[in-house]
DNA sequence: TCTGGGGTCCTAGGACCC
DNA sequence: TCTGGGGTCCTAGGACCC
């Protein structure tokens, strides 16, 4: 076997002039929850996953009481009881609201902000150094963040993402670098990649961390150290490429992609549904979001997916799944013809007797509306007019609330499939109805 | 009783072709 | 009897992320 070898490991210190910052909000969905409910400060706080699951964010006081990410809530309430900690469902329009009110902050101070996740952007720092100081300009961005929205972040400064994630981490943990960590030279490298767990380095998985412990590999400055070859020879391409961002050598990019590859709607039920127009409803109402999804991004989609799956926690019962595709002759995000194709596969998979708890719908092949190209034997009579139809369903759902209209397909609200949020806050900040009321 | 949802990228391997 | 060596495309599944 021959191994191209690429010896362009460059020494950390020429590179300094490409640096990026990670902006990452502490305990996320918690924060948002804060700052419309007082007296929370300093205490332990949680919020769910859909169909209030599991633990998915909580603040330092939770985890100082026990409580970890992905407990299921119903195995630790008697820790939940005991130091009154307090539990919110999961609203993640309330929270993508926020998102954007702190993206918006960061693009007034910086030019190229890579908006990550929910909680997470990459700003790009070329060139700044020669007017900033760069630990004071992200803290001064920290504050402006914190004032503003009432949500505090941390930041990490460094030559690649990978060290710049591990940056915030140690300015998370440690006060005293007052929100900024900055990874500038050689030295702070290596002491930052000797202090940090190897299971936490971004890129490094569970089955990676088991393969480097095994060849091993303890710390990320041991992992940073191996040679080039010995790399090559153990990893494929994500691993060498996590061990060069340790390097100092940025290689990741994570730039936004303008549209999705695939949208995707399923949800676990909140109780178990045996019957087909239940199971009916649920994979309509996922289509029907899907078909959405796509309009609002001006595109369509090729193909379909729907699966369907019993309870994989219960092994009493008999387990079951199965999954099917139909692809459309054109790309399209009519709902009426996405929502009869899931219908129909559907159909195929459901096998009786079974108790199901989840299923999902899935668009893939998604293509620009403008640059689809049109079929002689199009299925689906009058598409134009058609999709002047969904614009003004979609215009109706926008002015008078989702699913003011909807296909009879979909059923009634508070159907047993429907997920459980028991501790849902309003949406304070998308919903005129539900604006925040403070009595003086 | 109760155990998340939504993504991306990479690789191996099969089918098929010349 | 002997039984090649390239390609491409597609899909399933693994691994990882938040």
């Amino acid at each position: 076997m021959l191994y191209v070898i690429q010896s362009n490991v460059i020494p950390l210190c020429q590179n300094l002039e490409i640096m990026y910052a990670l902006v990452d909000c502490n305990s996320f969905f918690c924060s948002v929850e804060k700052v419309f409910h007082s007296g929370l400060q300093g205490k332990p706080v949680c919020v769910l996953s859909s169909n209030d699951g599991c633990i998915v964010s909580l603040t330092p006081e939770a985890k100082r009481v026990g409580l970890h990410r992905g407990n299921p809530i119903f195995k630790v309430m008697d820790i939940v009881n005991r130091y009154g900690v307090r539990v919110f469902s999961s609203n993640m329009e309330l929270y993508a609201a926020m998102s954007r009110r702190i993206v918006n902050i960061l693009r007034q101070s910086v030019k190229h902000v890579e908006n990550y996740s929910i909680d997470e952007s990459f700003c790009f720092l070329d060139g700044y150094e020669k007017h900033y100081n760069l630990e004071e300009f992200m803290r001064e961005i920290a504050r402006k963040i914190d004032t503003w929205t009432g949500i505090p972040v941390s930041v990490g400064v460094a030559p690649s993402k990978t060290l710049a994630k591990i940056g915030s981490k140690f300015a998370k943990q440690y006060l005293g670098y007052r929100n900024v960590c900055v990874i500038d030279t050689e030295e702070k490298r290596r002491k930052a990649l000797s202090l940090f767990d190897l299971a936490d380095v971004w890129g490094i998985g569970r089955r990676t961390f088991e393969r480097l412990t095994y060849l091993g590999v303890h710390t990320p400055l041991e992992f940073a150290d191996k040679s080039e070859s010995w790399v090559r020879r153990n990893f494929h391409k994500p691993g060498i490429q996590t061990w060069m961002e340790l390097n100092g050598i940025p290689c990741i990019d994570t730039s936004e992609v303008v549209r999705n590859q695939s949208l995707c709607t399923s949800r676990s039920f909140g109780e178990m549904v045996s019957d087909l127009p239940s199971l009916k409803a649920s994979v309509a109402t996922f289509a029907s979001s899907c078909s959405n999804k796509l309009r609002t991004q001006h595109a369509g989609a090729k193909s379909v997916m729907v699966f369907i799956s019993s309870n994989r926690f219960r092994e009493d019962l008999p387990q079951y799944s199965n999954a099917g595709t139909v692809t459309f002759p054109i790309a399209t995000s009519d709902t009426l013809e996405i929502t009869y194709a899931a219908l129909r596969i559907l159909q195929d998979i459901y096998h009786p007797g079974i108790k199901y708890k989840k299923s999902g719908v899935i668009v893939s092949d998604i293509e620009g509306l403008s640059c689809v190209q049109g079929d002689l034997f199009d299925p689906v009579p009058n598409r134009p007019e058609r999709a002047k139809m969904m614009q003004s369903i979609d215009i109706l759902n926008q002015r008078y609330g989702i699913k003011t209209v909807k296909l009879a397909v979909e059923g009634e609200e508070e159907q047993v499939w429907k997920v459980k949020r028991a501790y849902q806050s309003p949406n304070y900040l998308t919903d005129i109805n539900e604006i925040l009321t403070i009595q003086i």
